[in-house]
DNA sequence: GCGGATGTTTTTAACGTTCAAAACGTCTGT
DNA sequence: ACAGACGTTTTGAACGTTAAAAACATCCGC
């Protein structure tokens, strides 16, 4: 393997002339540097990453720890690794994989890879209400950038990237407002939840916004899963004013509510729209398609990453907007 | 951030010693060794991982390519990665997330991260028939292990990892015969892929061994969707003589399966038992739930590792086995 | 008391890169 | 012809660690 010191004796310059050749060649004569790139190409050169980080004290990792226990099924997981990894690219960067406890517990497992030079930040996600990590963090003086706000919290400790989702919600009622629907219900999550309630608020305000009633159309499920889904949407479509328009939090409900309407012979789109969250690959893949809001995740991964590595200590706090993808869930009636 | 040079003025003995408290303990006097390791906790030490990679050689970090767009599996990845993590870490390393072209395309990528030493070698996923990223790697020398086998080949082009796929529709069909079925049918992918060809002829065989009919229950669907799934099992239960088990090669084509028994007032698991492939988080989701072929994901991940860090030239080829997850599509009629 | 064996610690020299400063060359104006 | 300025290249040192060899200490048997 080629070394700065081997392109230097076969371009006969000096070993720091080859290295401005590839850190700053506008130092060098262009003859010079052509030259130099010659050689490079010639012996195939690629600097070795472990001399600059030592050198420089900065090692181009990004640390992302890969979640582990089983809330949510993460279904978008990997179109946001993909895209972060994408955008860290685009720096020169990479992601860096570890697992950690959930919670200050997994705290000093950050702490060590800082320290150890193994990462230059991190990228959280997952964030949690009242989430631990990004307090100690900022105490330690780490470098991080939150996808999702910590919920509840009057000042955001750090720097933070997120999806608007009271406006998703919002989309997602004034488009089956638009296809006809004027009894828009909600299918949610307990109360607990920071994400959960931002996204039920943005259905309530649509409502209220277009003048449709929001009364005995909210429910909570306890989980998030395709059955739970379909008992609310259950008892929704037996209540004395059925609705005809579904907005659920995730999609997994959504599919919950698709088949329910399936049992009961109603036809989603045709009878009763319904929306879903996130734009899982299910969304797709169901018939007829599910109508979601999918969160950008290429403008997600590429803001997160210039967060972190930018020097800008302004806009450290970006709200971005889901998009609706229609399919035949909401087909007018 | 300290660093060997005043761990060692701290506790009065030479770099070298310090350095020997870490990585060859047994060298020091107990005494020497108390007063060097009390020296570290106080200072709060870190070795600099990028200083120890320079010296050594060795980066300790493992390369995972993340899988871009349409793909089959890709509701079992994050299961995949934590595992991964989880058994790098073990043994002190970590992964390295990249993005590359698919095929021969993206080889350069893979030939930079070595080179540049980011990684000392690859996990490959995600393998297809006559994948060229393992012959290409190993003509290049650069160390590498595989999820999945390349199929039709018979020589292997380096060391993997694989999951019997013939063995767990063989298991799902003996399961489906104990619970009383004796129409056992099959719904897979085209024919290229040699997964499929795996998991069908597994199908196959088991029936044929346990004296089932396999002519005319057997259907290749075009992709890997809820509707073709869906489409199949129409198919099937239309046909002449209809099956009253479903052997399905995935999950999605699974709840295909379900959907199309619901529509016609059957009930999985009742009246046709239902299986699946890879358990994803859908299986669980899902009422009844169902039965699926769970990959040993821990049990994967410990051996790719033990096999890509190990010094063991023997035993780098790991066939395992899935594990059956019972669940409410199967109960017996 | 001395050669040799064994156990512990230090010295020296890298690993491959970049930073900062110095040196060298060439040009400009006076 | 010479000071000064600028553009280009080289020199020397450092980043934090470990491998290998050398040095030192201790103990044993004779």
């Amino acid at each position: 393997m080629a070394t700065l010191k081997q392109v230097a004796a076969h371009a006969e310059v000096s070993v720091q002339t080859v290295s401005n050749a590839l850190n700053a060649p506008h130092r060098l004569r262009p003859d010079t540097l052509d030259r130099v790139n010659r050689s490079i190409e010639l012996l195939n050169y690629r600097p070795n990453r472990n001399a600059r980080s030592l050198r420089t004290s900065a090692v181009e990792l990004i640390g992302y720890c890969v979640p582990s226990w089983p809330n949510q099924t993460h279904l978008v997981m990997d179109q946001f690794l993909h895209a972060l990894c994408a955008a860290a690219e685009r720096t020169g960067r990479h992601i860096l994989l570890f697992t950690a406890e959930p919670g200050v517990g997994g705290m000093p497992t950050y702490d060590d890879l800082h320290a150890r030079r193994l990462v230059d930040g991190f990228v959280l996600s997952q964030t949690e209400t009242h989430d631990p990590r990004h307090g100690w963090l900022k105490e330690q003086g780490i470098p991080f950038v939150s996808f999702g706000r910590v919920w509840k919290q009057t000042t955001q400790p750090g720097p933070w990237v997120d999806v608007d989702g009271a406006g998703g919600s919002a989309l997602a009622v004034r488009h089956l407002y638009d296809t006809g629907r004027r009894r828009i219900a909600f299918i949610g999550w307990p109360k607990s939840s920071g994400l959960g309630e931002d996204r039920s608020g943005g259905w309530r305000s649509a409502c209220k916004e277009l003048g449709l009633p929001a009364d005995g159309l909210f429910i909570r499920c306890r989980e998030d899963s395709i059955e739970e889904g379909a008992l609310a949407t259950a008892a929704l479509l037996d209540s004395e004013r059925p609705p005809d328009g579904i907005v659920a939090l995730s999609d997994v409900l959504a599919l919950g509510a698709l088949r329910e309407l399936t049992r009961r012979g109603l036809a989603a789109g045709r009878d009763v729209g319904v929306t879903g969250f996130d734009d899982s690959p299910l969304a797709e893949v169901v018939s007829p398609g599910l109508t979601s809001l999918r969160q950008p995740m290429d403008q997600i991964a590429e803001e997160l990453i210039a967060i972190l590595t930018g020097t800008d200590d302004t806009r450290t706090e970006r709200l971005l907007h889901p998009e609706l993808v229609i399919r035949g869930s909401t087909a007018p009636g």
